[in-house]
DNA sequence: TCAAAAACTTTACGCGCGCAAAATTATTTT
DNA sequence: AAAATAATTTTGCGCGCGTAAAGTTTTTGA
């Protein structure tokens, strides 16, 4: 950071200069500090310490075949699941050495447009996208990542981009459908009778199927609610629920932890007590361990996703992508296994 | 969308050519839509819906003398209060014709740095940031500051941007203090005891302030823990308190909503009735109203930052201070006040 | 020590656009 | 209708860098 002389750089040529290299080399080194001679490299770096310099970012990405951005696209930064999970990625992205860039679409099919709009004008190598589901507009989200390498987490859609990286539901649901059978009064399933997001008919089909494996009779509550606010659907439908008082059994798998936040609230405020004593009336579950899940009251027991899995081979596929600079043929999906986090409410 | 002919359009000479009108003035409509003839911008508009073409963003910032884009640096995106005021700001930015960039700087001093050298080398016309406080690099900050027109909020940092806007905290904390005082006993203050963030000093001062004025004993339970896991923070300490049970009131005041949530938590489990019912043990009570305190159990007393003020004059701010491109002599300061929100807690 | 390979330099061009000055045309005012 | 004004076009330059080709130097390997 020491100013040296009153020599100004203003760009590479100049810094070539008091470099004592020239210019092509010194762009070389920029794009890959390896590819240049570790006598030329030591040179460079001498310089880069006693000037200030770095090449102008607009004329790199106006000049290179293809940036170095990554968009990174989730559906709801204010959901704090989805915060975590940026910034695993956003961090794996920077080692790679490319540059994250994060958009939020807030919940709406219209953002979402908006942001992959926003994307195409930065031209970026590729993009990590969660979608919304099912209000995505699936034929532009398509049109994008044919355009653009695209890879999805999170939240699947048919054939759009290039691989699909999530949880598995069927092994997650079963994981707490089985221990909420083992140590208590079989679960109903509590969601949206419409939900938004993919992921929840997923849920409701695993919840199922792990019912009929055990031989338990499967009961869904479904309620109603569009839109994100899962804590306020949860508490208002919950409170509905509470006071009909006419659940067949004492025990509640929430399909998202955000519902069932709003239910425990519900369940509060209806004079229940929740958890899995022997004086608690109801038992309520959730699923993706959301990180406000250890500091509710009770804490609630839930299932884990495994984020950073899902992170890590999110981005190795994207970056693959890029730098082999081909797609594959076949669609990739893998999906992780979430583990069981038991806690105070059931 | 429609595609017309065989022509591509692959730059703003091609896109003029099909608009029959000179490369220049097409250039200036992209500037500034108003600035041609009406008859031109409807000429260019019915181009534009004919053909796809976005001027290409990397030329265009490498020839601006300045840019479209606002760097927005909040501490921690994780936490759901900076999540909601960052998208709050973000809508603002876009309705005002830029282009805002989010970058959180997740607790720590090294990343917020990082984020400011990111910043500059996309050459932003302004930032606006929430310092992370006392674990800030002031010089650092200081010095980006006086490069790029910059508006700090939430935080405020002596010396550092051309204004702040934030909470007043005197009134924020009078107000609760008052109305806990007039409801029951009057609170202790549960804070961190040598908290990251300089919000925290202002309302610890405003607690003893509040309690002077009403002619109360103050009384500051300072707990151990660094860091920005506030609910962890506020569930071990306050778990370590309630054992001890040597409260000299029933009411606690916490310094910020995430700490009262770790507090509630650990009343819970501890056995401890929270809230302002006659057979409550303990009234709760925090500061900011977070996303989450609508649903603790019981909801959480507290109060709220008036976050679409604050955000709407930083923009303001900024943009003013972007659009005449001189800076004020003097930083302007301004407070706004919160408001209470009773809930269940207290 | 000498040839092959690798790294480097030189030269030259192009990317897509902003911007400025001067010349031209269209619109508004008198 | 002429003059004044505004809008547009033409011309031309420059931004800062990537990249390719050809020539030169350095390094490597036998």
């Amino acid at each position: 950071m020491l100013r040296m002389a009153a020599e100004k750089i203003k760009n590479m040529e100049d810094f070539a200069r008091v470099c004592g290299i020239s210019r092509p080399t010194v762009s070389k080194y920029f794009n890959d500090p390896a590819s240049v001679r570790k006598s030329t490299r030591a040179q460079i770096e001498a310089a880069l310490d006693r000037y200030e310099y770095q090449p102008n970012i607009y004329a790199v990405n106006q000049n290179r075949r293809q940036t170095k951005n990554i968009g990174l696209v989730v559906p709801n930064l204010i959901d704090p699941f989805f915060a975590a999970i940026a910034r695993t990625i956003e961090s794996l992205i920077i080692d790679a050495g490319y540059n994250p860039l994060l958009l939020s679409s807030h919940g709406g099919p219209d953002q979402e447009i908006a942001n992959l709009n926003s994307l195409r004008a930065i031209k970026p190598a590729g993009v990590l996208l969660a979608p919304l589901g099912r209000a995505s507009n699936a034929d532009m989200l398509s049109a994008f990542s044919k355009e653009i390498p695209t890879v999805l987490f999170d939240n699947n859609l048919d054939d759009v981009g290039e691989a699909f990286f999530g949880s598995d539901s069927e092994q997650s649901i079963g994981v707490i459908v089985d221990y909420l059978c083992e140590t208590g009064e079989p679960p109903v399933f509590f969601e949206m009778k419409t939900p938004v997001n993919p992921n929840a008919y997923k849920r409701r089909s695993a919840y199922l199927s792990a019912m009929a494996r055990r031989g338990e009779e499967p009961n869904l509550i479904q309620v109603a609610g569009e839109g994100w606010d899962f804590e306020e659907i949860g508490f208002r439908e919950g409170s509905k629920m509470i006071a009909q008082r006419d659940l067949p059994t004492n025990t509640v798998l929430c399909s998202n932890d955000r519902l069932a936040i709003g239910l425990l609230s519900a369940a509060y405020e209806g004079g229940i007590q929740v958890g899995r004593g022997g004086d608690s009336a109801l038992r309520i579950a959730g699923h993706d361990d959301h990180p406000f899940s250890r500091y509710t009251s009770p804490s609630l027991t839930t299932v884990s996703q495994d984020y950073s899995a899902i992170s890590a081979r999110s981005v190795d596929a994207i970056l693959g992508l890029i730098e082999t600079e081909e797609r594959k043929g076949d669609r990739e999906i893998a999906l992780f296994k979430g583990h069981l986090v038991k806690r105070g409410s059931a």
